[in-house]
DNA sequence: GTCTATACCTGGATAGAC
DNA sequence: GTCTATCCAGGTATAGAC
């Protein structure tokens, strides 16, 4: 059916829209204009703007999930594969730069809104923290690991949040190769008290 | 006058509206509706809604100016001024687990809106950062105060995100903890490299 | 300086033809 | 499955009385 193909180049162009200019001020005209549909089209596939968010954020999820997969596929070791994590910055800085992360600001915009689809969007975060503390555990760390995956995504979260207010390049390197070292330390330290 | 306090009433108000509900989904009626004034009436005082933004930017400026002033009046030297930033996360926190960062949600958002109050809004960081650099100096570590500012903008900013997400004041307490101790660390090293 | 009334536009959402 | 036409709510902004 063509009808899908056109479903899910919705979800992917509003996906990129959200990312780009926020949830709130894309509005259907923005999304059909960039598909190349037209708006009563639009209401065929989505009922309302929440299911759209919805299926955005399950798309964000299932994307986020393959990366993970990818990362522990690539890397030697748990080490290898947070370093995987903590080299996104870099990755991605360009974007980062110009839009922050995708995830920390849908979050944050859907907490203003108080929007049902905010657990959501959590659970996104919730993924990563997951996994990272998985990998801490591998590491030796099963004392402490939720506490140092929630301190990584801290890190990563406050250098996307001043990237795109500094929009520095060298910030960013500077902050993940803080980063890189901080993850060195917690490996030599492992199976000891942070 | 009369219109003055009316003005300034109305400054406040969207102000914290505006960080509670996000400037764009905060509308004149809201405002109208809190401060208790017609819709007309706020026309008066401000011709368009990029004006009131502007409004709440200054006061913004000059309340984190005075309270930076009552923190190196208040403290004993660099290191409990830097001490008392770290601190505002404990002090702030069930707002900030309610609604994040005043100014890092507020310069999201606009980044995202592509607004013009962009770089204004930023000021409020770089007030920050440069008296945190200001602090690092007189602490012995001029070569990279610039850089132990920002990294002290980042752990704030990662944990004021987190904190919104995972509403737990547990969290805050012990990313606050680490904060401290990063500071001690830094203190210990005075005059050292990184 | 404050109000009411209202113009105007945008955005979400529906109806119905093709 | 896609379109055009249209409705309606809410938001910014203006005019003009008091």
């Amino acid at each position: 059916m063509r009808g899908e193909a056109t479903r899910d180049q919705i979800i992917e162009t509003a996906d990129d829209l959200f990312y780009r200019g926020g949830y709130e001020h894309t509005s259907f005209a923005d999304i059909a204009a960039a598909v190349k549909i037209s708006r009563g089209n639009f209401y065929y596939h989505f009922k309302t703007k929440d299911e759209i968010l919805d299926a955005v954020i399950v798309r964000r999820l299932a994307n986020a999930q393959r990366m993970l997969e990818r990362w522990e596929a690539e890397g030697e070791g748990p080490a290898d594969h947070i370093r995987s994590f903590i080299r996104i910055l870099i990755v991605n800085r360009s974007k980062i730069m110009s839009y922050g992360c995708p995830v920390g600001t849908l979050c944050g915009e859907l907490v203003k809104l108080d929007h049902v689809a905010q657990e959501a969007a959590n659970r996104i975060f919730k993924l990563f923290r997951d996994w990272l503390a998985r990998q801490f555990v591998r590491l030796g760390r099963s004392k402490d690991a939720e506490e140092l995956a929630m301190h990584l995504l801290v890190l990563a979260q406050g250098v996307a949040t001043m990237a795109s207010v500094s929009r520095d390049e060298m910030f960013i390197r500077r902050e993940v190769a803080r980063m890189e070292q901080w993850l060195a330390a917690q490996c030599a330290n492992a199976a000891k008290p942070s």
